[in-house]
DNA sequence: CCAAGTGTGTATCATTTAGTACACACCCGG
DNA sequence: CCGGGTGTGTACTAAATGATACACACTTGG
């Protein structure tokens, strides 16, 4: 991914610059510094010109920027390792049931959520 | 991975002379060919002397030893693409909804494919 | 009995991933 | 008017990933 996989840096840049507007804390040196990597390399993330960082790099930007993580590595084609372990200690099952519900509307799924939550199993 | 993750091998190399029991076709090498590796490597792969091949290769396994590809790769700690690619597209939502279900009993998951399959959505 | 087929040990490799290090140019507030 | 802070271009790197290539020893069926 040496070129393209813009959305992920620009994305990031437009969350920092905006916080930067009422925060000096959101420079890309200060950003970088908390979390621990150059700024040099921030600075090319940002620009898209190279591919998004790791997952956990990612997760502590989304911290600091007070993003979802979760929408943060899916910018970056990534899925998180906990929902990664999920389906992993049932392949069968939970492929099967993605594949099922993949195109169902997000309200059906909520639903199923809700359900969930509720005790209802 | 160079030490360790000897599931995945070990288990592939109990299917293979489970077949090559009944069917010269197994042997090490001539799986190897099919697949488009060499022979060495499979063996390794095997005895867990290197990890887990791509998933590109591990699906041709699957296919080649007549193997649930999703099961094969949950053995390499590998999520088919084709399932990524479900959780990308909604990551919010997919997000919350493996969190939330990851503990319920297979019957209840095995309920909610059944009513979308029966159109209940 | 030996040639063909079996699996394996050792060495090596190209590519990708996930960054670091240093120098530089710009700007702008005191 | 200049020093400290801003972002960036260029060069380089260590480790992981996903394999190949060659040589070897064992065995086994025709």
């Amino acid at each position: 991914m040496q070129a393209n996989d813009r959305a992920f840096g620009s994305y990031v840049r437009k969350q920092r610059e905006a916080r930067l507007a009422g925060d000096s804390a959101y420079t890309l040196r200060k950003v970088a510094g908390r979390l621990g990597i150059q700024p040099t390399y921030l600075s090319k993330v940002e620009r898209g010109d190279v591919a998004p960082p790791s997952e956990e790099t990612i997760k502590r930007l989304a911290r600091d920027l007070d993003e979802d993580p979760d929408v943060l590595l899916a910018l970056a084609g990534k899925v998180s390792a906990d929902l990664r372990a999920v389906i992993l200690k049932r392949p069968r099952l939970f492929a099967q049931l993605l594949r099922t519900i993949q195109d169902a509307p997000d309200h059906a799924l909520l639903r199923v959520v809700r359900e969930v939550r509720n005790g209802k199993w």
